[in-house]
DNA sequence: TTGTTAATGACAATCGTTTTCAATAAGGAG
DNA sequence: CTCCTTATTGAAAACGATTGTCATTAACAA
């Protein structure tokens, strides 16, 4: 959990980013939060650890973890964009159930028989339309427990 | 094409809005119109044909053409909502392959087999989240023919 | 330790969208 | 058809998320 756990510290190197003090404390916020954290929600909690941080500073930093393939980066339609840590540094495909009343975000596993079905469309739509996919989201939008 | 084509009038009413100039001229665009449209696109098709037209009723009246069901909004991740006008008054199932480097969207047609799993994995999250599903958007992100 | 230069944070600016409000026009009642 | 109520309109201001500017600071290679 020491050096394993700071795969991403290596990755932000090797992506010709400097590994500052600001940017540990962002990175160390997204791990240990659970969810899908707008840039504001960020802000506020790496503020508490460490109170100098600026919002631009959490802005830049949040794309620079998107471009360095740290963090996925989601905008599930309500005007903010949402920042959620990567678990491995593989691709770690899940889906979401997007509640359309309070905004809340759900993780759902990817099915494996469903995987398989939705790259042979994508390897369909590569010929067809020559389309290079890079990453694909599939999201459910509708009411949840709570609010149904 | 007359009164076939007019479907949404009476969706319009149907819903208690009212049938005014201006949102006539607005779906008249959408409707003769392929492809995802921004606001301030329709607003400046609309213009053309209705100069009297204000960019506030275009933004109302897209949210209500939503509301109603004749038009679908996707949020593309570029800051700026799409709108594209339903060919039909039931669900028109399609995804969507949106190039990260033009913004470009394109239409693809739901497959049949995808179809099928999908609505497995829906149900079953119908059940383990208690999630009531209105919705769903499949996009796979990348390249498009002329970017790549 | 030092020098170069990327990164920072305060602040202003931008951009899509929403709100406000007085004027207008849809459309039901008579 | 005419009148009245009230939803709808357009201009302008307000808003909220994100980005740009710029002088200061701190990574880190040498
Ligand atoms: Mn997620
Ligand atoms: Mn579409
Ligand atoms: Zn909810
Ligand atoms: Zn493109």
């Amino acid at each position: 959990m020491q050096g394993r756990g700071r795969w991403f510290h290596g990755r932000i190197r090797g992506c010709g980013y400097r590994l500052t003090l600001p940017r540990m404390k962002i990175v160390e916020v997204l791990n240990s939060s659970k969810g899908h954290l707008s840039a504001e929600e960020v802000f506020l909690k790496v503020h508490q650890i460490y109170p100098a941080v600026g919002l631009t500073t959490i802005y830049r930093t949040l794309e620079m973890l998107v471009a360095s393939g740290i963090v996925g980066k989601i905008n599930a339609g309500d005007g903010k964009a949402r920042y959620e840590f990567k678990k491995t540094p593989e691709e770690d495909p899940h889906f979401h159930l997007i509640c359309k009343k309070c905004g809340n975000i759900i993780n759902v596993e990817a099915n494996k028989e469903l995987d398989k079905h939705i790259n042979k469309v994508k390897e369909e739509y590569i010929k067809n339309y020559e389309f290079k996919v890079d990453n694909l989201q599939l999201r459910f939008y509708g009411l949840c427990k709570n609010c149904k």
